[in-house]
DNA sequence: CATTGCAAGGAAAACCTTTTCCATAGCTCG
DNA sequence: CGAGCTATGGAAAAGGTTTTCCTTGCAATG
């Protein structure tokens, strides 16, 4: 209507437009339990309408000390998996009117503590951390007095209430699943070890190796980054080897998906000359040729989960243990068994391995 | 250092530590023009260090007017195109001491809305629409005094200051891509008509047709969402026709890859049976296999010139012409002649079509 | 009639900064 | 010696809310 006011109204025009203190427009505005006549309130609201009054949040808070805003940290928001997290997160804030700020790390350390410094600069109500970070134990002190509203996504190092997925047991999962297929020669392709996941993942390949009495052949364990690319460069690293692995478990889908690429240069196939299992099932999966068998991890639910546990610290309960999610291994075409290892299987059957 | 103390430390805990006004603590912490004894900015800055103090960046913005963030809509963040985007958003932002609220809308038109009144209730200091919206011409309305501190990434039907790319001008190019490689059953896959963007890519569509005299065929443009699985669909659909197509231009590349699934799903093989070709070259189109020809979009740049327009508007510079952005077609083996088709291109050479 | 209680409303403090304006003291200059 | 200048410092307003604590009428109760 007409010409826009450069600086919006505030409560006081409000009053000066209803006839009333700014204490009253706050009353209707809250509708506090003190009483306010039905007719001055009828004015009020007239005026707020008339204005298109929205109340400053800024000074709100300043007074409530409460942002209704949390703060996100990620190591990767294009990574599917941390996209598919923060939309939990996000969808879980948006229920109690809470919004989320989003901080990229980059998986860098100093990007980290920036985005911690940032956060606390916007006076967040409270903190989400996800994919922890390894050997980055000063992290503590940073959050300071958000400490007690913090929670972690995975581990920290430091004990802080988390949301939590049995990632040593997911790589026991997957490579279970590739010995009852008949596979032996199994390769595992990390990521960075800078996130506790990926420590934790790659514990669990080494433990499952012992466990169905595997052993643990030099260079069949590669590190890498979470990427294409780096997916790809370990697979040729593999596919250099004088003996080549049979199966390959990746810390990651995107890096199972840089490595597809290396075995069809090579003109190998998937499953017929090897196995593969990703971690994290990306849509992507189940689309791929062949469909890409992966370890299921409750992506959306524990960014949910998270989130709703940073509100009842915010609400001032008592932390409880963490919580953990269950994982799932989904099986698809690239860990069907090829005719030429089941021979191979069929052989070996003889043989007592385990 | 010991116990924390629940409320940090104000401006005047400094000063009463500094035994000086606050005044003069503000003069310090801005380093400002007026003089303050060399002593006593010791003694300031020494209360900072001692009380941990970093001022209330709420109470600063309330009096400023300026909350040093920006505010982005993008529809899909877990779709990489978006994820580039907000990358370089977040990146031009960070240069400049900005930071970057993000808002989801899930392409719908009321979660537009609530985002757009969250973001104005945070008092951000400029806006960034990214993927336009068609349809949506009530927009301008509920952007009110942050009009003019508000860029477009593509069009939006209200002309705001934008940076752009000519989509309709990369349909063409695709399309004459195809021709040339000697396919003229040319179908095309379009994602959900909701932003300009797609409108845009599926106009340069009909008009490449025109442009290269092929005609429109019955069932050879359908309309999904940008989605996987809605690819995979639309390619069923075309597969089902009585004559199929000999090449598909796809809205985005997500939808191809999901294509790419019903293909081989029918025993069929890309170039062999069919080219394909995609929008916004995300990084998986050159590790696919195949690798896959693909519209390039400077999406980083994009995000990142868009943030730097918008400052300039902040600071009040007046806005410019629309800033445009060249797309290039990244040719890979999805659009190779297969044998089979070079011999059709012989045939139809002799054919006076265009 | 005096007292109590309630409905309705307002004044002012508090939240934490920045900025404008003023104050003091010591100097310099004409 | 007074005017004006510089170096240094502080008081107070402003920014927009919420909340606590009054105040004023009026009706009900004894």
């Amino acid at each position: 209507m007409g010409v826009l006011s450069k600086n919006s109204a505030t409560i006081l025009d409000v009053a000066r437009l209803a006839r009333c203190s700014i204490t009253t427009v706050s009353r209707v505005l809250n509708n506090s339990s003190h009483k306010v006549n039905e007719e001055t309130r009828k004015r009020v609201l007239e005026a707020i309408r008339a204005l298109d009054y929205r109340p400053n949040a800024l000074a709100k808070s300043l007074l409530s000390k409460r942002t209704m805003t949390i703060g996100a940290v990620v190591p990767d928001i294009s990574n599917p998996y941390y996209a598919e997290v923060v939309r939990g997160i996000q969808d879980a804030a948006d229920q109690e009117g809470y919004t989320v700020l989003i901080q990229n790390t980059d998986r860098l350390s100093d990007r980290l503590k920036r985005g911690i410094h940032i956060l606390r600069e916007k006076n967040v109500d409270g903190f989400i951390f996800t994919g922890g970070l390894h050997g980055m134990e000063g992290i503590g002190e940073l959050l300071c007095e958000l400490k007690e509203r913090t929670v972690v996504i995975g581990r920290l190092g430091e004990d802080l209430p988390s949301v939590q997925v049995d990632n040593e047991q997911a790589s026991i999962l997957a490579v279970e699943h590739l010995v009852q297929k008949g596979y032996r020669r199994i390769a595992y392709v990390s990521g960075a070890l800078c996130s506790t996941t990926m420590v934790d993942r790659l514990e669990g390949f080494r433990n499952a190796l012992k466990k169905f009495n595997l052993q643990e052949v030099p260079g069949y364990i590669q590190e890498g980054k979470q990427t294409l690319q780096s997916g790809y460069e370990a697979m040729r690293q593999l596919l250099s080897l004088p003996e080549t692995p049979e199966a390959i478990l990746f810390a990651n889908d995107q890096m199972l998906f840089g490595a597809m690429k290396a075995i069809s240069e090579e003109g190998l196939r998937v499953p017929k000359d090897f196995a593969v299992i990703g971690f994290d099932n990306v849509p992507l999966c189940s689309y791929f040729d062949p469909t890409i068998t992966s370890i299921e991890i409750p992506k959306y639910e524990l960014g949910q989960a998270a989130t709703r546990l940073l509100f009842s610290l915010i609400r001032g309960e008592t932390p409880h243990a963490p919580l953990w999610f269950p994982v799932q291994l989904i099986e698809r075409e690239s860990t069907a068994e090829s005719k030429l290892q089941s021979v191979d299987r069929q052989k070996r059957k003889r043989l007592p391995t385990y």
